[in-house]
RNA sequence: GCAGGGGUAUCCGAGCCUGGUCAAAGGAGCGGGACUUAAGAUCCCGUGUCGUAGGACUACGAGGGUUCAAAUCCCUCCCCCUGCACCA
């Protein structure tokens, strides 16, 4: 029933276009980043979009003339990825994707059908574009399809060339080496997504420093992750049981085991195997080290894993537990090894590794213990170590201030060389070893770049964001950012264009494209070829850089000069730290001033039943079945509702129950009230009603206004809905029904930015002709908070009866009220403005003691009514209804002696 | 490790910036009552402890401090979450 009410407005509103802003009035450009388009989207996705579509039609009832586009992302590797796993029959792959199918086709023939056509990557690409439209359709968000493309268009690609053209003139593009993870079987670079438990268990890239020890014709390269250690080196160790090899770089040789030779090719690529040896032909023999040319022994050690770094490892028994150990299990090599202290570290006067090894109770080489040990001292010795005397010119220096100085030094001075290794072992999730290589000649887009950064800081100064601590957040990571490679060899996308064989990578390509909405609908319409689209007419649509001939893009221009900049961009925390950071850097760097960003909104993320969404917990929920299975506006008042903006926003079962109940409640209430007229004789609760409803107006429009959208649901659904069943309690259901008629319009539309299809609906059902979407938001003025405030005293005078009642245990047959004299109230106001002088005005102790009650329970602050009796006397029948008993307003009767006890405020009462 | 954000009653979750009106919004759950043949739904009341009169006491991760006054401000400690890169 609700669906189809909700497909009706969905409809009209395509077909009357009211969504499709023209140029004309002042502007609100709202943008979400778009979504990668390999499959259907889940419920975390709807958040964003829900988000920007509320702001996108409140603001449209503000006044605004607001465009909301979107469109969709299919460049990188995931689109290929999965198109190549169903070309080669994976079953997982395909079984996933017949899964997805089954949201959108029942037809088991034709799934099959479209899935032999995934082969073809632009195929799944869109078909799920096609589809994620659909899905967002059935929520209701008010975009504006026109300006829908996708990133693999021709248009696209000549949108992003131009802009890396931009970037690589400003200096702003950069190519070196760099090291990737990367599957010698596959002869690819693997990301997270590729290798084993790479999501839960991260692997990063280590770089060790190599050091070359003089041994025969060649080195020794034993690696090391602390080679400011270097200088208290004992010996080496190495693996007798492994396979090593002499391989030749350049003119050099070195010694390595067989696995580091594999990384090697990958590293420096210039390398091939010249002989093997086992590698106890190393023991007992002796190398060189690079500083002082001491001579030094090679000794086996079992802990030495060939397959980690080099397979040869440097012994630094001072400062290494593990090397102490294997040290002691071999008597120190027949006591002639010392170990050398390099690093000394306030508190510990001996050898560290020897002081925490003996502490600890270590028994050998093999003990599990070490590694947390080492892991101790290294901490220690890096943060509160100071090289020793023996350290040339890094003595007494703070280790952490010189360890990457010693790095530089070791290299440049050809002690060493760098090599890279994983910080686990890793497979892919073929089983295929992971390794790390270094690219040759990467590009970079240079976010290390001084100037460029400092612009990116002005312009997130310049900015508003939600909430507004986000800011800071965006300034460290500008400061963080380094150097990231924007391209690579493999993927969909937009070919670099200064170089051949690589493709410009999929979150560098999405840097700058809110631009690229305020043009695309009219390039299509233009029919204007993508050729046609080069520098120069860029530069003029985006700068304003004319040159002759382009007097045909001055419309386009014009496009852009009225929608840009883009008012607010909404996402979430995991776009933080790189899309939304990207987008603030290009934007710094390639446009005009006026045409900066203006707001970041980030959402905080959605869970379901109280854990992240994943596929193997089994708990994701899909767009597509939403508005089916709950209603749009059921899933949109509950995005809005159930968390503020910028908190873990949970999706359970039983909270969209009860708040489905409340919804329900809601639409009979209006329902109830639809065919009647408007009231005209008002009485007291009337009164009350709608005032109140002004005052709850009143703050959900302020909270909107600072997109608060939560705390504006609270107000003018959750409080509203409590304030009526409270005013239906005193004046009973009928009279419910119509004074609700009287604010029933102004409360749709105050509704209608977050379940616009059933304010939509119950608008036209009121006899209206145009559509509440755009219509005003109502604006509220003349409130009377003294009727408010009468009503809360009265409650008040409720609950201290009610508490008397309880402790007592009285079942009241008549309770008597006295409400405050003149004199009471005199004093109170004297208190206010000078506590002393009202003690000075008491006349005796009674006095006395009210001025002190009034004074310790604050009562001067409360919004107290000044015609407490009159008030009284409005509510008495509804008290005694409530209390079930008489009630005697300021009786002459006084049996409880209660009455000179009365405080404003603060009746006095007495029950029987 | 670096950066950011948190720890609030049975549970979820507001409040904290701008100290008092906070025993602390709103849900959920639970207890009692009304309605009903009954269940459900709905509505009302209650839900820290104590209390035969509207009160007192103890409470907002732990411990200190500032203040007439602290969930709110400052310091220390403990614990939890998120991100950390080539992956969209």
């Amino acid at each position: 029933m609700s669906e189809s009410i909700e497909k009706k407005w969905q409809k009209s509103w395509k077909e009357n276009h009211i969504f499709e802003p023209s140029i004309d009035g002042k502007k609100f450009f709202i943008t979400v980043p778009y979504p990668y388009a390999n499959g259907p989207l889940h419920i975390g996705h709807g958040r964003a979009y829900t988000y920007g579509d509320v702001i996108a039609r409140f603001k449209r009832m503000q006044g605004y003339n607001v465009l909301f586009p979107m469109a969709f992302h299919v460049t990188g590797t995931p689109i290929l990825a999965i198109a190549d796993s169903i070309k080669n029959g994976n079953k997982e792959t395909i079984d996933l994707y017949k899964s997805y199918l089954n949201l959108y086709e029942d037809n088991e023939e034709r799934i099959n059908g479209i899935i032999e056509g995934f082969k073809d990557p632009e195929r799944i690409a869109l078909y799920f574009s096609e589809k994620i439209q659909r899905d967002f359709e059935t929520i209701g968000y008010s975009i504006d399809w026109r300006k829908k493309f996708h990133t693999g268009e021709t248009y696209y690609n000549k949108f992003v060339e131009w802009q890396y053209k931009k970037l690589y003139e400003m200096g702003y593009l950069k190519k070196g080496d760099y090291p990737i993870t990367f599957s010698i079987v596959d002869g690819n670079p693997v990301g997270e997504d590729d290798i084993k438990d790479g999501d839960t268990d991260k692997v990063s890239i280590i770089e060790y420093i190599a050091i070359k020890f003089k041994f025969q014709d060649g080195y020794i390269l034993a690696g090391t992750l602390r080679p400011e250690t270097i200088f208290g080196v004992t010996n080496i160790w190495v693996n007798p049981e492994a396979l090593y090899f002499k391989v030749r770089s350049g003119s050099e040789f070195y010694f390595v085991s067989k696995e580091a030779f594999e990384k090697l090719k990958y590293q420096i690529y210039d390398v091939e195997k010249v002989e093997e040896y086992r590698g106890e032909f190393f023991v007992n023999k002796f190398a060189m080290e690079p500083l002082n040319g001491r001579e030094i022994p090679i000794l086996p050690a079992r802990f030495v894993d060939p397959d980690n770094a080099t397979g040869f490892v440097k012994s630094v028994p001072a400062h290494a537990p593990y090397d102490y150990v294997a040290l002691r299990d071999i008597n120190f090599w027949e006591g002639k090894i010392n170990p050398i202290l390099v690093i000394n570290i306030k508190g510990i006067d001996g050898i560290p590794a020897k002081e925490f090894v003996e502490r600890n109770g270590i028994k050998d080489q093999m003990d599990p213990a070490l590694e947390k040990l080492s892991e101790e001292i290294y901490r220690l010795e890096y943060y509160h170590g100071t090289m020793g005397e023996n350290c040339g010119e890094f003595s007494g220096k703070l280790v952490q201030d010189i360890k990457d100085r010693i790095k530089e030094w070791i290299i440049n001075k050809g002690y060493g060389i760098k090599f890279y290794e994983t910080s686990r072992k890793a497979v892919t999730r073929s089983g295929n070893k992971v390794i790390v290589a270094v690219v040759k000649g990467q590009w970079f887009l240079d976010y290390s770049n001084q100037e460029w950064k400092k612009k990116t800081h002005e312009l997130i100064d310049s900015m508003e964001f939600y909430p507004p601590s986000f800011a800071q957040q965006f300034h460290d990571v500008v400061d963080w950012l380094r150097e990231r490679p924007c391209v690579r060899k493999r993927g969909l996308g937009t070919k670099f264009p200064f170089e051949d064989g690589w493709i410009i990578e999929s979150l560098s390509d999405s840097t700058i494209y809110t631009a690229f909405y305020t043009i695309i609908d009219k390039i299509r319409e233009y029919n204007i070829k993508p050729e046609e689209l080069d520098e120069a007419v860029f530069d003029y649509i985006f700068n304003g850089k004319y040159s002759p001939g382009l007097e045909k893009f001055k419309e386009i221009r014009n496009l852009f000069e009225y929608w840009y900049p883009v008012d607010l961009r909404v996402s979430s925390l995991a776009h933080l730290s790189n899309h939304f950071t990207f987008y603030l850097f290009h934007h710094a760097a390639i446009f005009e001033k006026k045409h900066l960003p203006r707001g970041i909104m980030v959402l905080g993320m959605l869970i379901s039943e109280g854990a992240k969404m994943s596929k193997s917990k089994g708990n994701v929920i899909p767009l597509a079945t939403i508005a089916e299975k709950y209603s749009a506006d059921l899933f949109r008042l509950y995005i809005v509702a159930n968390a503020d903006f910028d908190t873990v926003l949970d999706w359970r079962e039983v909270e969209v129950k009860s708040l489905e109940k409340k919804l329900e409640k809601f639409k009979s209430i209006v329902e109830d009230s639809i065919g009647l007229p408007f009231m005209n004789e008002l009485n007291y609760m009337d009164q009350y009603i709608i005032n109140i409803f002004k005052v709850r107006l009143k703050k959900a429009y302020e909270y909107m206004d600072n997109y608060k959208f939560r705390d504006a649901m609270v107000e003018i659904f959750f409080n509203f809905l409590n304030d009526i069943k409270y005013y239906e309690k005193r004046e009973g259901e009928e009279r419910r029904k119509k004074i609700i008629r009287n604010i029933l319009e102004d409360w749709l539309k105050a509704l209608a930015p977050v379940i616009p299809h059933l304010c939509e609906e119950y608008w036209h059902r009121l006899g209206h002709q145009n559509f509440i979407s755009i219509e005003k938001y109502p604006v509220t003025e003349d409130i009377d908070y003294s009727i408010i405030d009468s009503v809360n005293y009265i409650e008040e005078i409720l609950e201290d009866i009610r508490n008397i009642l309880k402790v007592s245990g009285i079942v009241p047959k008549r309770i008597y009220i006295y409400t405050s004299s003149e004199r009471a109230r005199k004093l109170m106001m004297i208190a206010k403005e000078d506590k002393s002088r009202a003690f000075k005005e008491a006349k005796d102790k009674t006095e006395i003691s009210l001025i002190k009650q009034i004074i310790s329970q604050r009562l001067f602050e409360k919004k107290c009514p000044e015609n407490e009796e009159e008030i009284i006397k409005k509510s008495i029948s509804y008290m005694e209804r409530e209390l079930n008993c008489e009630i005697l307003l300021n009786s002459n009767e006084d049996p409880g002696k209660k009455r000179a006890y009365a405080l404003p405020c603060k009746p006095s009462i007495f029950i029987t």
